[in-house]
DNA sequence: GTAGGGTTAG
């Protein structure tokens, strides 16, 4: 890795400042204004790329990159939360740089603020490689005690999937704070350690909403629903926190996998009361989601309608979309697409998905074909299985056989699935066509045996047509294949 | 300065 060769040139760093005496007075107040007027430019507008680049372009041109540890740390923070996590390596090895060219400067001395960020940027770019060389330097640095960066490689390890290192990196920690505990507990429940995380959240001394809430998406995100709702309850009722926007977006999947409108309306009116609905785009979208989920469309479509054109982003169109496509309410749907074209906003690929599923429920054949074209051709986006499975769907369900499994074998084999056959194997048992039931069984069963759904679609096709010999041979190829039918509800 | 995040075929 690139990094190797310039980590290693801060093991004989001492100190970042220059030996600033000869400059003279002017100069150096002249440096600290502008210094100051870069750092108030990146505090204005931390998360706006441009500005920051702008900040660094500037250190680099006037030479202050070595005059101001803060402006460092600040810049470093900024590209670590960026898009563009790696620029804050570019930026520490350019402050290395300037060292190892003027040897007249002090070599830069990394404080525990640099290294915490430098730790996130490799957390942020995926680089664990570059996150462990930083580990060495920073022990050596003396750093290995500081909560602080300690935190921050507990979280990197956490966040990557690597627990061993996670825990290793927890347990020798001397000093932790609630910030190193949710580190470890929301990494764990991130990679489905569902039950460490519980044991660490029981043994931690002071819990806060970021605490809960981890624990409660835990349960929720496991479809642990009625565990994860429990647990809300006790955190609100009993142990008196108050829930954050997250935690609304965590719980809202809950109430609606188990279809409590009530709650639903509730969470809403706690939304308003504390502000969230107005402040966070993302909980009036998952609310949109959820009373569409619950069975309510039109309380949906009374929420979606209050938001102002300004605030609806492309997640709230899809989400609206997405829920009258669950109706079979095509039309609408598709009029929900057109308008928001006009709002100027550029429809995704699940923007495109909700459309095309709206029109293969709403039976609406050749706007779907529209809207196919229309996505391959004017947003050059390349469709994936499920866009391919929505046109299968569409054309299945208004019994247009023939067009589906032309279609279906159409579908590049590096994507086709299981799922496309048997939505084909459904419209056949639907319209009762055994001779493609029978084409399209033998294409499940070469891909996947032991489902034993399709032998159930295939029996009804047989049954059906009155083939009850034929049906019979199938029940039994089941039994020998011990193919299961999975019941309909959770076993959980 | 360090932690959690919305829409997705059958």
């Amino acid at each position: 890795m690139r990094g190797t060769s310039f980590l290693h040139l801060t093991t004989t760093a001492t100190s970042l400042f220059p030996n600033s005496q000869r400059l003279s007075s002017t100069i150096k107040l002249q440096q600290q204004e502008k210094s100051k007027h870069l750092l108030s430019l990146l505090l204005k507008s931390p998360t706006i790329h441009h500005t920051t680049q702008q900040v660094h372009s500037q250190l680099l041109t006037t030479g202050l990159l070595n005059h101001s540890m803060l402006l460092f740390n600040t810049l470093l923070r900024c590209y670590s939360l960026s898009n563009f996590p790696h620029l804050s390596f570019l930026l520490y090895q350019q402050l290395q740089q300037a060292y190892f060219h003027s040897p007249s400067l002090s070599p830069p001395s990394f404080d525990s603020f640099a290294y915490t960020f430098l730790v996130n940027a490799s957390t942020n770019f995926c680089c664990l490689g570059l996150g462990r060389q930083f580990q060495s330097l920073i022990t050596k640095a003396g750093f290995h005690c500081h909560v602080y960066v300690q935190t921050a490689l507990v979280n990197m390890y956490a966040a990557s999937g690597v627990l061993g290192d996670a825990l290793l990196a927890f347990d020798e920690m001397p000093h932790r704070n609630t910030v190193t505990w949710n580190v470890m507990i929301t990494g764990l429940v991130k990679w489905g350690e569902l039950e460490f995380a519980r044991s660490l959240f029981d043994e931690m001394p002071e819990k806060n909403v970021v605490s809960w809430t981890g624990l409660v998406d835990g349960y929720i995100r496991m479809n642990r629903y009625s565990e994860g709702l429990a647990l809300f309850r006790r955190m609100v009722m009993l142990e008196d926190i108050k829930p954050s926007e997250i935690t609304i977006l965590a719980i809202l999947p809950a109430i609606s996998n188990m279809g409590e409108m009530k709650n639903c309306r509730l969470i809403h009116c706690y939304g308003e009361k504390r502000g969230f609905n107005a402040s966070d785009i993302r909980v009036t979208n998952s609310i949109i989601d959820t009373y569409a989920k619950c069975g309510c469309i039109v309380s949906a479509l009374r929420f979606f309608e209050e938001i102002s054109v300004e605030r609806k982003n492309l997640v709230s169109w899809t989400s609206i979309i997405s829920g009258l496509a669950m109706y079979g309410m095509g039309k609408e749907a598709v009029e929900s697409f057109e308008e928001m074209e006009k709002t100027g906003l550029k429809p995704n690929r699940v923007t495109f998905l909700s459309v095309l599923n709206a029109c293969s429920h709403g039976g609406l054949v050749e706007e779907g074909f529209k809207f196919f074209q229309k996505m391959v051709n004017e947003y050059c986006i390349v469709p994936d299985i499920k866009h391919y499975g929505c046109l299968v769907d569409m054309l299945g369900r208004t019994g247009r056989l023939e067009e589906a499994e032309k279609l279906a074998l159409g579908i590049p084999s590096e994507i086709v699935n299981v799922v496309i056959w048997r939505t084909l194997l459904g419209a056949c048992s639907f319209h009762g066509d055994i001779e493609m039931g029978e084409r399209v069984t033998r294409k499940i069963m070469e891909i996947e045996r032991g489902y034993g759904g399709d032998y159930v679609l295939m029996y009804n096709i047989f049954a059906g047509a009155g083939r009850f010999e034929d049906a019979e041979r199938l029940r039994h190829l089941m039994d020998q294949r011990n193919a299961l039918k999975v019941p309909g509800h959770s076993l959980v």
